[in-house]
DNA sequence: ACACGCGCTGTTATCGATAACATAAACAGC
DNA sequence: GCTGTTTATGTTATCGATAACAGCGCGTGT
């Protein structure tokens, strides 16, 4: 495979001025550059980065854990970095956990070996040693998705408690007081936990339900198989909300199988405003924690820290409250 | 940072006995390799295989190429890519083009530089310089998603006219005749396009009409709008197949915001066989084309080629229809 | 005339793990 | 006891680009 000396010789210049040329600082005289780039293309040269990584300690990876690959939501979360990384010529380096923690340590085990700039994690929860690893790493970490009590390094998030209260609060003023919640019972989604959390605060002192639709994450199908116990177990239920849209979509496909008027005898609240929820008929009520705005949020904050600026360690995203026809 | 040889010093032996003791092939006594082991542990000693990459001439990464990362199908497939090549050690390298050959020539481009030992990309058309790179890379390359007709190296695919002749047909013999397409019309998407083909193809000598979604990727929401333009001009029509389940999704949530029955007025069809198809009201018929299955077979086949077996260059994958309530 | 700075280019050493080779010890077979 | 083989380890050179430094030509100021 042809190399930098190569293309140096048929140039006839040094590998040095040929390395500079593919670069935009470097100091080559434009002519020059232009014949080291024509005679590069005409040979076929590819650029070796295995060697540039090395020799200048820099792989311009930043690395994205999300828990899952099949989540609009987390899929927008990476759009936003993968945009505002580029520009910095950075390169996001993905992989998901499926909501393992488990699995998530192994994971950044083996990206910090392939020495990242920078890291970004979904969520505050790690285990102890990807938490000391993650500390340990000397380069930016950015824990998204959530407001962790004891970050790791920098924050981009809100509190998903928080924001499902939002949601609670606006269907008691507007008149539903029975109200259920269908999430994920494990402690593998401690962002689909942390707003079942903010579900029980908010309905402090009322009547309501918690539905198990199993293990995150939870899909289409879970939201409806766990709406069916719920309109069984509890047929005075006033309204549902779900620990996602997608869960929140099944739920009301049940209702309209069963004859179940939404919002007439129930309504239906989801989160993370995706497609469907703004699609589905009638559209569902939901709160949109703007995913691509946490994932342009990171990559800017990254690369102001990579370039040495100073910037707040923690930002927020205020999610918004969406309703839909699904809670008229 | 902290380096091989320093715990090469601290655990008494030379840096290649600690290289040996990081792998699994290396020939070093299992007391030995614990002692090591537990060393880089105790000091927090993180492999750098920036280093390893350039000396072995080998990164472990095989770079993928998807049209749209917000796309549950394309996300399947790099499921079964991620879970088939893991097992050989490969990490996934992900990147989107948004439809965008340039964009996907210029991906490909940063990719090659960071030495992949294998490439899978999306479907069989790319630019010329694409193509040319791709196959002088000196690494199996694997097109996936359709059946081009000069492939460049591998593929696994599928072809996307049969796909949805496969479903015209059964329109057909069901007694819908009057049909139309719902797709975008530009070059974006090619795998689109061979669908709208495979439509016309198997609609000749009858009544049809192509509508045009807008530009790629095609969302529910545009799915919705092209419904609507439909039923206003050619209220006769008795089905609808469309580019994807979220594009027929979009339209059949138009049909009920309009009260036209589905499938008693209108008949929907969609394709990809994604979540929304299988939990909308009524379900929507549509095509599985397998797409985990085009991930794990594509990783199978890179695996076998890295490994020096010898296998078949073309691997097809068999989509299926799947009957929904949407066209009873 | 000399010093100095600037723009461009070359030389050398280096990043950190490991392939390739050498070596020593243990062990088997005759 | 000798040789051939295997196993476990060490030594040296290397992967290919680039940081760090040196050098050269030219212009400018004093």
């Amino acid at each position: 495979m042809i190399k930098m000396r190569d293309i140096a010789a048929a140039a006839g210049v040094s590998a040095m001025t040929v390395s500079r040329a593919f670069r935009q600082d470097g100091s080559v005289s434009a002519e020059r550059r232009a014949a080291i780039l024509a005679v590069a293309e005409q040979m076929g040269y590819v650029f070796d980065s295995t060697a540039s990584n090395l020799r200048s300690q820099k792989t311009g990876f930043v690395a994205v854990t999300i828990p899952s690959i099949n989540n609009g939501n987390f899929a927008d979360t990476v759009r936003g970095l993968t945009e505002g990384l580029k520009p910095a010529g950075l390169q996001v380096l993905l992989g998901y956990t499926d909501y393992d923690m488990a699995e998530e340590e192994a994971l950044i085990d083996a990206f910090l070996r392939r020495r990242p700039e920078a890291m970004v994690v979904t969520g505050g929860a790690h285990t102890d040693r990807a938490r000391r690893m993650l500390a340990g790493a000397g380069i930016p970490v950015v824990e998204v998705w959530d407001l962790p009590t004891g970050p790791i390094d920098r924050v981009v998030g809100f509190s998903n408690a928080d924001a499902v209260g939002l949601m609670v609060r606006h269907f008691l003023a507007v008149g539903y007081g029975r109200i259920a919640f269908i999430g994920g019972d494990t402690q593998r989604d401690t962002r689909g936990l942390d707003r079942r959390r903010g579900f029980v605060a908010a309905m402090a002192g009322r009547e309501y339900r918690l539905i198990d639709a199993g293990t995150p994450p939870i899909t289409m199908k879970e939201g409806a198989v766990a709406m069916g116990r719920l309109l069984d177990d509890w047929p005075q239920v006033q309204a549902v909300i779900c620990v996602s849209d997608l869960s929140a979509f099944g739920a009301l496909g049940e209702c309209q199988r069963r004859g179940i008027a939404v919002p007439g005898q129930v309504a239906i609240g989801g989160f993370g405003a995706f497609d469907v929820a703004a699609c589905a008929v009638p559209t569902i009520t939901t709160v949109d924690a703007f995913a691509g705005q946490i994932g342009t949020k990171a990559a800017q904050m990254i690369v102001q820290v990579l370039a040495g600026e100073t910037v707040p360690h923690v930002v927020r995203v205020v999610p918004r409250l969406i309703l839909g026809g699904s809670s008229r």
